[in-house]
DNA sequence: AGAAATTAGTTTAGTTCTAAAATAAACCCG
DNA sequence: CGGGTTTATTTTAGAACTAAACTAATTTCT
């Protein structure tokens, strides 16, 4: 795949840096780091994107769906799993019915409201996913291997500080 | 718009770690740090994408285009433009017609390969990002307000590494 | 209780992107 | 030179996602 990044926007504002637009010199800065963000999330998701597919023949939202379940081994509704996943219901809808039809995850309806469902992993459906976890976290350790263990924390924590700060500036609009 | 992050990949080992997992136990941490890594992009992705659309009618791969562009006033081949924004050709021919449709870019032939042209910002397209790129960088700026200044020069510096690592992993394949 | 509002999920229509095949020009090399 | 390969872009078919409208069940309010 691709590895030429797209620190570009960054270079763009109106006016090169001169002695009146000093003290927002350093915001420049910010857009550098949303763009190298963004070119290490798009590295990272196209390599496992295209290893889940030639590998196990599934794609990432339904290696994803499956990934949720089997941390709640009670079950999830289909909104928990589209807040979760971070997409719409339409999608969770569509992914869920190919899932159920592979026999991976069993759709019952909720007891206490039938208007809802208790999406669940089958056995099949767990035994599938920690296969596939086991391979897909070693690609993940191996792209982030060069990363020091100390760095990784602290990139780590760094990352739930922005996740926060995004978070609030998202509450504020 | 949701702000569940879904880290639960992280939880998905076939086993709890034990005495002989030990030596591996702290490569969970490779996957956490991944998957909040996404989380983070995929937060500030949707935002930028949400405000693009409803203050400037614009995607964010055309932005995303336009803003190769400003960076290479000498023009950019359409493959270049692929590589840069690691999106396909295809999707780089379709973007682009649709800017000189609107007057934004200029698609000529490169004069040395009558295979390829040269694309360009239009004076009209110069301006138009311009205005979109100062308010772009505010939303950055806005959002990541709430990491410190070092705190982001560390960011940046450690995705840096990240970034190369996942390179000299996608040679190694 | 019963109308209005909310919540859960599905459907529909449309957008955006990709992968792979196709086209066409340029390069390489015996 | 001329056949084979590579490179640049476009086309095609389809996958994956979204937004918005819809159905149906639940809650709220008076």
């Amino acid at each position: 795949m691709q590895t030429i990044d797209h620190d570009a926007v960054a270079a763009s504002s109106p006016l090169a840096a001169d002695a009146e637009t000093r003290g927002t010199d350093d915001h420049h800065e910010s857009l550098r780091l949303w763009l190298r963000l963004l070119t290490c999330t798009q590295m990272v998701e196209r390599e496992i994107r295209a290893r889940l597919r030639e590998r196990f023949s599934i794609t990432l939202a339904r290696f994803d769906l499956l990934a949720q379940l089997e941390r709640h081994p009670q079950g999830l509704r289909m909104g928990e799993l589209s807040r979760r996943m971070m997409v719409t219901g339409g999608n969770v809808t569509g992914l869920t019915s190919e899932l159920v039809a592979e026999g991976l995850v069993d759709r019952a309806p909720a007891p206490e409201d039938r208007r809802a469902f208790a999406v669940r992993l089958t056995p099949k459906g767990k035994a599938a996913f920690d296969a596939m976890a086991a391979e897909h976290e070693q690609w993940v350790i191996g792209m982030l291997a060069e990363v020091s263990a100390p760095d990784r924390a602290t990139l780590y924590q760094m990352l739930g500080t922005l996740k926060r700060s995004v978070s609030r500036m998202q509450e504020a609009t």
